[in-house]
DNA sequence: GTATAAACGAGACGGTACGTCAGGTCTTTCT
DNA sequence: AGAAAGACCTGACGTACCGTCTCGTTTATAC
């Protein structure tokens, strides 16, 4: 989402990386405090002390902002937990998953999720930087539960990943409030259960 | 979402349905060939031959004018449909919603449920008449299949449902493409099929 | 200068014609205060405590209301007056225009030729509405004062006009200030004497 | 206009006095082609090829780089030329600055003066590197034809200069396109003719 | 029938934010 | 130390819409 800057080095002054961070930040703060709707380039510029030419050097409009913000750190702070059976592995992730959902940073992920779907750039930028590199990951976890017998070995491990995590994505943005809507370890534990085991009544 | 009509009847001139109509049209059709994003009550007003004022006496929003077109025929458009099994009711109500899904509503629902993420409003709107309309009939497709014996006694229909269709809504909001990322029967058919047998590889 | 309104009418909100007033005055009042150059639309309407669009939707640009400001009130301010002989009513209406040149409209009106210099709208406007308006009248003068028999007949009246105002407009514009570069009745009344007799040494 | 360089000579690299003709050329050249108006530092400094900096260690603003490429060569373009007589230099003087005014240079020197009523710093600088330095010289041929028993002895040099002049700055300014308002050879002569011989019917 | 009252189209109004341009300064590297 | 490049803050540009407010007109019920 940056601009990437290929030119020859030595011309002119250089970007200063600390006015980059300082606007990356004023857009978070600001977001959070007053919602992301609304949220105007020139509010961060003048939250950040800031040109507004100085933002748009390096972005093209706020949610670039703050999906560069928000996916900087993707890595970090939902993690991806490996352990030493498949179910394990899944459900720990799953938990700080939804550990991220509940946290602030989920409001930004909620308002980054729901702007894609108006901003092809911004969907692109949020399927191959954080969901696609957490899936490629998570399919490991699956295909070596598969290989180790632990799992069905006909499984499509997609499959297994959506009925995972689609629930999480769908209490995160659409909560509809039934008891266990919160996205709680308890939730989460349920609903790993319910996956593994099937829905069918078992035996006779 | 609509304003509520409170005053002696009879006074004045009654508003005109034929303009409600067309207002509403009018949003859906510059919303579709043009992007949501960046629907103004403006153009709308413009492209329905409409003063502003007209609108604004109706709607407090160009997105409640969206979401009024779009909840009015949820039940027509995306039908529940029961069988005799549990399973087949399921199975055909998912196939159902996943088509609706695939279409042009489809488009206007993704970014519908990407705007209620900032807007409470439309949020609660949503929530109510979309998702908890469809939901408290699907949990009695869960309750009827659990009392037959068909569904594992212990089931909490709530995290059914969310197994079953919180994929769905995850590949209408963040299709990763990945061969049946298309919403497509197929895909339907196997999450039905791998939700309802589970993950666990069966004893011996 | 002023945009004219040819509309069915009774459609829509007339425009106030307070609200321009307010405008003119805010830009005389910010110009003669702090210099013409550098007055902006922005000031102007904060200062009239009126948003932008409704300067533009009067307007094309700060000058059109500088210009308009001044040419409405040309005939009162720098007034022709006609006497008994052609040279009474150019010498006595030479006086009143280096007394407004001399004034702080004199100011507006510098600026307002200096800017005419490089806006040919400005400049038509100005050459119409001011100088041909008070040249037409000018000119009878000299026709009567040669049908009298009080001047020459073989007199151009443009070229004796030009001889007589061209003047007063090198001292608005480049005032080289030695000794009645200051426009004053006496320096009115000596080029007029000068004018008049001529430079040549009458033969004995 | 153009900065002083006071400097213990040798310190450094010296200025290169290529560029600074570039610049000049420059100005002069966007200007003429696309008005004065709008004529930027930043396009000066792209079509020059030159740095702003480079443009700003030199003169203060694009007008001072006009008034310099304009100044600097007065007196070879419109030179004053001395004759037998003080109505032939002044007339012959006069032609010259005519066709001066009606060539490219005249649209310059229009913008400057226009430009000049509204930036004290240019106005003084046009006054005493054009006017002043012409109307010195101009003041001796009228001094000396008062000497030489030609023109009237009671006449103020200054006041005939301006009489004389003056006509052809009013027309340089604000043509007002009557015939002769094209600063032609033909319009002098009548304006010196007219001036000369003054606006009085003679004797009897 | 004639008030009365609201709906309606048009468009003016005070605002906010947009994305761009230029101003003048500062900072870097190269000459 | 000069020069070219370009980042930086500032402030204005002209435009698009916002939501509110007149206007004059139309369309209904109620007196």
């Amino acid at each position: 989402m940056k601009k990437v800057n290929v030119r020859k080095p030595g011309a002119g002054r250089p970007r200063d990386e600390d006015v980059t961070r300082q606007i990356r930040a004023a857009a978070m703060e600001l977001g959070l405090e007053s919602g992301f709707d609304g949220l105007s380039i020139e509010a961060v510029a003048a939250h950040a002390g800031v040109g507004k030419t100085t933002i748009y050097r390096r972005w093209r409009n706020v949610w670039s902002i703050v999906a560069d913000a928000v996916l900087d750190d993707v890595a970090k702070l939902a993690p991806l937990q490996e352990q030493s059976t498949a179910r394990g592995s899944l459900a720990a992730s799953m938990r700080l998953a939804a550990r991220y959902f509940r946290g602030p940073r989920g409001k930004v992920l909620r308002a980054l999720i729901g702007r894609a779907q108006v901003d092809r750039t911004l969907h692109k930028a949020l399927i191959e930087q954080w969901l696609l590199a957490r899936r490629n990951v998570t399919r490991e976890f699956v295909r070596r539960g598969i290989a180790k017998g632990e799992l069905r070995p006909d499984l499509d491990p997609d499959i297994v990943i959506d009925a995972l995590y689609g629930p999480l994505y769908h209490q995160l943005l659409l909560p509809y409030d039934s008891g266990h809507g919160d996205l709680s370890d308890a939730y989460v534990d349920a609903l790993v259960e319910t996956v593994f085991a099937g829905l069918e009544r078992k035996g006779e």
